[in-house]
DNA sequence: TTGTAGGCGTTATCAG
DNA sequence: CTGATAACGCCTACAA
């Protein structure tokens, strides 16, 4: 009385429906019961195949991928979940997915997520705003994730953070060095600043990005200490936001600091700043030397092509997924064995893209 | 025997539990049988609760609520899941997410999800390779989405579609005019052209996207629609791939067609191809007008400041989500009142952005 | 190596 | 309007 009609399955050796297969399928979807009747096994050793389980005889192990092909299986991630208290999903929260960054990493996240058998689920933030971030995060946390994956541009979207006290594993990224795994933004800022001043240039200005995004600080600072290390005078600093925009906003106050070369922390706004430049006038690369970050598709292609930096997006993902993913897998913060891969490892060095928007200064 | 220890609940009126919180709570997370016991009602109530059913008397309805309050209750997705044989996620197949427009229809459709109070699940793929896309879907098939927000830029990925028939609900973005729901690329070409045609540009060259691309193709038809519109001569075509580096490339071939104008596919391709120009010692707009499309946000701050065409991805994203959640609701295809919303609304009218990259042909 | 017996947390169904 | 009971499809014991 407590079985249905559709129970015919554990029965001892039943494997003689190994024929037909128009049996009474009344409308429901195959599940490891029918499989099981199929092959002639329990479900227990059906379960056993799915999770590559050891202990099952080759034998039978290909009777039950057979059963499953047959009857064209599919697993029911619900209530392998419900099971298991793990959904095999991590969140990505995208803060300024429209950024090249970001939106590099977020592919690159999600494609070392499915290579490792993961889902990813994802929620978009403005990274400036505490709510908007605040609810990207109990969305995801309320799905259930496994883990998360955390684009932190902005310090405030970290103090966010630390007042959830999420209590799954995370990787944040895009946080400089407030993350675990992170591109080396300070040593790309050194090498774009470098170049500048291999070429001759003493007179250096750096068009930063917004305050409190801790990438810009980053690279403001590196653009800092690679001045000090050569020797030079403090670079003038102005404020951009990231934008066009505001790239092409600065470059009167740039004309009029009466600088050679200017450092931009990304590539969209030395992009903007040439626009201005050129439209006050001023020739790039002759009478203004550039070098952005990012290397933007557009980079090549400008006019000058722009020396850059790139960075190794790909790379980062791989780590970070793989971080969360073990952290995950052993309980959220045990020690052991997984500890020492699971540790922050060093920061991806960048590579300078040397073009043609750098010439040595002309004795104007 | 065959119930476990803290199964106090559907015991009648036990209201009793109210003042302590310090029950024995042997590390389980609180379920709905914890929120029951505390409320004093049934399980079933409190699911009654948590889908907003209409039968619950407000009083009931007030404890409940602060029982899961003082409990802190979360609700388990994957046995709602198992139960209701509905997701509440959406699968969505980024296509090219790199590329302006599906990055932003991208982070649009996430916003409408949640708003719906969905997830969303992402996956990416390359358009134009089949074994990826086939990858993709399969991947989200098999997370059980409820629906799919596919971006089929390329003819190749409807080809891909078309052969998997996916039996779940599924709508198809940036395919022009093969998409329920689309913005108008014709007739925002035909404005881009209008544009440049009203300014008095008489011999006008297009360059277009890559073949394939069905946008690309919707956007060179508009070109050649509002050209033989006006009386013109068929223009030119000269072939791009969306990237700046076609842009630039193409330039030497422009100018050797004695054009005075271009009308760009994207943004990308005209930033390029100004680039392209102006390195060979072509101004822009003085010796050729040029006119972009998408008004990515290096537009406004080019030099020159880019004419180009903008569209609406939200509403696009709001109109795609709202309709796969419909189709999901009332199981996949059935007819009756929902249809009615449900069919393809009309294509979103883009708005031209004027600037100063068109002016009128000068008298070479 | 394989099978048996529950339970995971929610919703659906049918009573009252 | 509310409650009891049986699934939902898989997994973790424990047993054989």
């Amino acid at each position: 009385m407590k079985r249905l009609g559709l129970d015919a399955d554990d029965s001892g050796l039943a494997a003689r429906t190994l024929a037909g297969v128009s049996e009474s399928k009344p409308q429901r979807a195959v599940g490891v019961r029918d499989v099981a009747a199929l092959a002639g096994v329990s479900r227990q050793t059906v379960s056993r195949v799915l999770n590559d389980h050891p202990d099952v005889a080759p034998e039978t192990h290909a009777r039950v991928v057979a059963a499953m092909e047959e009857l064209g299986y599919r697993m029911n991630n619900a209530a392998r979940a419900l099971g298991t208290h793990r959904t095999r999903t991590i969140g990505v929260l995208a803060s300024d997915a429209l950024q090249y960054g970001p939106s590099r990493s977020m592919a690159a996240v999600e494609a070392a997520a499915r290579a490792a058998g993961y889902w990813l689920t994802a929620a978009f933030a403005d990274s400036g705003d505490a709510v908007s971030v605040t609810s990207a995060i109990e969305h995801l946390r309320a799905q259930a994730v496994d883990g998360l994956v955390v684009f932190a541009p902005h310090a405030r979207t970290l103090a966010v953070l630390d007042e959830l006290r999420i209590g799954i594993p995370t990787v944040i990224l895009h946080a400089a060095e407030r993350s675990a795994f992170s591109l080396d933004q300070r040593a790309g800022a050194r090498m774009a600043v470098a170049a500048l001043v291999d070429a001759g240039h003493t007179s250096i200005a750096h068009l930063a990005g917004p305050v409190d995004w801790l990438e810009a600080e980053a690279r403001a600072a590196g653009f800092a200490e690679e001045l000090a290390a050569r020797g030079l005078p403090e670079g003038t600093v102005f404020a951009g936001d990231w934008s066009p925009r505001s790239g092409h906003e600065a470059a009167a106050a740039l004309i009029a600091s009466g600088v050679t070369a200017v450092f931009a922390a990304n590539d969209q706004m030395a992009l903007g700043l040439i626009g201005g430049l050129r439209a006050a006038g001023v020739s790039v690369p002759e009478r203004i030397s550039v070098v952005g970050f990012d290397d933007v598709p557009e980079a090549a292609y400008a006019w000058p092509p722009l020396t850059t930096v790139r960075q190794d997006f790909e790379e980062l993902a791989r780590r970070a997924v793989a971080q969360v993913i073990a952290e995950s897998g052993s309980g959220s913060g045990s020690s052991g064995a997984l500890m020492e891969a699971a540790m922050a490892s060093d920061p991806i060095a960048p590579v300078l893209i040397v073009r043609d928007s750098v010439i040595p200064p002309t004795g104007r």
